[in-house]
DNA sequence: TCAGCAATCTGGACTTTGTCTAATTTCCGG
DNA sequence: CCGGAAATTAGACAAAGTCCAGATTGCTGA
């Protein structure tokens, strides 16, 4: 599983697993994510996407992203007040943010632990916790 | 200070306390966020401090908004892909997102224990902390 | 085979949030 | 008062994201 290797033709199985009918933009789309493993912008997935010939429009990258989200096979990461992130691991894991450079990374959920938030009101369920550590270059 | 009630005047003093020149638009700014004690938007400030002529432009609450930033006056929450919120409190805090209805509310930092988090690299310094529990109704 | 149909994709207009700039206004200190 | 620095402003601009109506694709059943 962390050995996977994710190349084109086990994307289309992937979406298939998460009920996405797998079309030619999902399957690059897909792979852009996977095959890096990184948090990737909108932005970013397009540029990618469309690197040897324009094959898949602003519309799609966003519908297709939004769908991937909805369908549980991307998480979104909100950290910079000017784009979203979108996050191909989907395990529970908490992130660092280096304020200058705009690099995030991941921080394993394993070892950390949270304790003391006060109790949700009796008709709040919570979808998910973030966690995010802010860095910055010393001076 | 936690009964503190944050008239206009008491504005002034605030500012000065943290080297910003107390103006007539600084002043309303500062006024909207700290009489109310909530998380408000550029947008919403701009609302708030227009309500009964139009007073503020938005060039300037935005300029403000950034200014107060940078002296530490308030803090910026990261929550919603699509605004920035302004936090008049500067204490150590975490949040509550409500996803639905787009709601903000604080969770005090006093109880909350987050453990096991990995060292920095050496050239790196935290700059903050982000704990979001992100809230939905339940079905 | 192929007409019909639903799902998908597309270009481009549009909206929202935020930034920038050059011109104006406000606020002093001398 | 006068001159200059600080602050404010309108409005142009940019970037991220949404929306729509029309075109394409890929089935499916006669
Ligand atoms: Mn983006
Ligand atoms: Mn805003
Ligand atoms: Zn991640
Ligand atoms: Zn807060």
């Amino acid at each position: 599983m962390s050995l996977m290797h994710y190349t084109r033709d086990n994307m289309a199985g992937l979406l298939r697993g998460h009920d996405i009918n797998p079309t030619h933009q999902r399957i690059e789309i897909a792979h852009a994510l996977f095959s890096r493993q990184e948090h990737l912008s909108a932005d970013q997935v397009m540029a990618i996407v469309n690197t040897r010939h324009s094959e898949t429009s602003k519309a799609t990258v966003y519908n297709t992203l939004k769908l991937f989200l909805e369908k549980g096979l991307v998480r979104e990461v909100i950290v910079d007040p000017s784009k979203v992130f979108f996050d191909p691991n989907t395990t529970p894991h908490h992130h660092i943010y280096e304020v200058d450079s705009g690099k995030l990374s991941d921080i394993d959920a394993e070892h950390v632990h949270i304790s003391g938030l006060p109790p949700l009101p009796d008709n709040m369920v919570t979808e998910g916790i973030d966690l995010i550590v802010r860095v910055r270059r010393k001076a």
